[in-house]
DNA sequence: CCTTAGGTTGAGACCGGTCTCAATTTGGGG
DNA sequence: CCCCAAATTGAGACCGGTCTCAACCTAAGG
């Protein structure tokens, strides 16, 4: 009975009103459970509503607290795994404070994350979870903040900008995949990530607070503390499309002297570097030595299973949640989620056959 | 200078038009776009807008027009590769009309589709796109379609429900696999699927509209047409937990007379399956052939390569968003999406070593 | 010069909730 | 039996837009 009556028109808190003989805001208490209502009104409306297949109105309701039940999300790329485990660990954790996800993809591009967070402060989300794509334009953000929305980072942080930030800590591991390449013998350090630079990598250039920064310096930090050089070309960023992904392998691969070892930013990214080299026929690690970021299972499936660093990727979504939903006043129980990035060594990294570099050490 | 002043509160249309020295109405008219305005009145509100950094408020919006620039999308594990690429069809396909994307993830959980749906009908999403994780249990999405919500079924349809559904047809794709692996000698195929059902399969049994339905029968077809004997014993559903699949596996590889060969339903079934296989010491394809649905880069990157069932799934995404839009009485430009699944052949399948079984046809 | 159609304008109702405030009812203490 | 505080109730404003409607203005047609 209660199915045919509704499709005309949704009740409204006026009809369960009527219906139950009490006054609009008597109806509205009960149902919203609020103000102070008598056990009568309380079952009377209640029933009423059940009758009528009342459906409160959450627009309605937003519109007059001024605040939405729903948080937006904006990343690079949803297609890749690392977004997608995040964004279960954001959803997962977000849905039990009883808010829903608005999920807009940017494709990596400044000009779609600026319309996207527009677009998600017009919906008066309560609060934004942002990848943000650049570390330096970011007034988007900071505008986003000051019309006091809630605005959590993610991934990658913004020096400067008092915004809460969720990332994983890669110093202890980017430091250890260094000593690792370079105590196997590898003085050709490749380095690929589709990370968005100005110009080519230089030393001591600015990435920003990413973890390409951390990961690139922790090589570094290897080679000065083992007293090798150090060729920072070989560091390629701004891989963001096949063709440009390409050219970054041709530049470390098919050169006098090639990298002996290449480390891959991401998973996607290892994918095509994997594919670059079984297209020229290298072996894996006899010929080049492969060590990955973000432990995914294919990683340990394929011959040979890949070195990578792991890092917990859902947790790191979790966190973020949390880190809004306190910002938005939320009591969340106080279980701090450890964010540590930690090597895992399987069999694609092995000493330089032709070891066409200089002794060191 | 647009910057500082409105850190207070957001500007109205109401404080435009005062700003403006105009009418409510008039201000409305200007910004909206909509009503009769003079030029004058236009670049008068136009101005004021801008200086008080106005933006409307989508809330209030779709509140009097009742419909939100919102739709709702509902999957049961966004961590799957293939349902995050849909994500992204639908999301770019979808952007263009000036809607953002809800999501929620239900766990491949009944009650929390259920939830879900209801959830996003309160906050009033333009439409629903939903990959259903029953084909029976769908009281919830009629309702949602009584309500006179747009709703567009994905991946799994439920028949006798009269509901746009956009899904790949895999009946000769699935009887390609059938007849490459009856013709490269196999005779025991399994088949492992996380679809839910609820008791183990059986010959005959209605799997509704749903691509596990169409790739069994296309195995099965292939087998009569052979002439063989085909045991669907084989066909493990429900392997939703690692134990689930683990518990398959065994029942598959672990007996008398094993599996010599087995299909996988998706990647992340597949990378499972691949996980017990190389547990056991199996070599593929020499121990035990492989084909797995979804073709995902890391197929190929594998070894031996999968031979794989590959589908359009970002092209799905995009139908089923269009499909949506079409429903919502947008214009939406005519080009039809083909979606086709076809066999690609790669390294995973050849003829079982140890012909345990009859010789068949 | 009057009529009429059409463009322009402002007042105010409306959407479906929340919430304030004043009025009414209830109940316990003196 | 009266008084005052607390609980309950209803009227109506409000949120920020959209939209109807009537009034007004202008210019073309007769």
């Amino acid at each position: 009975m209660t199915k045919r009556e509704q499709s005309a028109k949704e009740a409204t808190v006026a009809d369960v009103a009527r219906a139950a003989g009490v006054s609009k805001a008597q109806a509205a208490r009960a149902l919203g459970g609020y103000g102070a209502v008598s056990e009568q009104v309380l079952s009377l409306v209640i029933a009423a509503a059940e009758g009528l297949g009342y459906r409160p109105n959450q627009l309605a309701k937003s519109m007059t607290t001024g605040r939405s039940n729903s948080i937006g999300v904006v990343v690079g790329d949803i297609e890749n795994a690392h977004f997608g485990l995040a964004l279960r660990g954001i959803s997962d954790e977000v849905r039990d404070a009883g808010y829903t996800v608005v999920l807009v993809n940017t494709d990596e591009d400044l000009a779609n994350e600026v319309a996207a967070v527009q677009e998600l402060l017009q919906q008066r989300v309560a609060g934004l979870i942002v990848a943000p794509c650049s570390s330096t334009d970011t007034s988007h953000l900071e505008s986003a903040q000051a019309h006091g929305r809630a605005v959590v980072l993610f991934d990658r942080g913004v020096r400067g900008l008092a915004l809460d930030t969720v990332r994983v800590d890669f110093a202890d591991a980017a430091l250890e995949v260094g000593r690792l390449l370079l105590d196997t013998g590898h003085r050709r350090i490749g380095y690929v990530s589709s990370q968005r630079v100005k110009a080519a990598y230089q030393r001591g250039m600015d990435l920003g607070l990413s973890p390409v920064a951390d990961r690139v310096d922790g090589i570094e930090r290897a080679f000065t503390e083992a007293g090798s050089e150090w060729d920072p070309a070989l560091v390629k960023l701004n891989a963001t499309s096949d063709d440009a992904l390409a050219a970054a392998c041709a530049e470390l691969l098919d050169q006098a002297e090639p990298a002996t070892a290449v480390v891959c930013s991401d998973s996607l990214i290892a994918l095509r570097v994997l594919g670059q080299i079984k297209r020229r026929g290298l072996r894996i690690p006899e010929d080049i030595s492969v060590v990955a970021y973000d432990d995914f299972a294919w990683t340990e499936l394929i011959e040979p299973p890949l070195t990578v660093v792991a890092q917990p990727v859902y947790d790191m979504g979790r966190e973020a949640a949390r880190a809004l939903l306190r910002r938005l006043g939320h009591r969340v129980p106080a279980e701090q989620l450890p964010l540590r990035a930690h090597l895992i060594e399987r069999a694609s990294v092995s000493a330089p056959t032709v070891s066409s570099t200089l002794p060191g050490r």
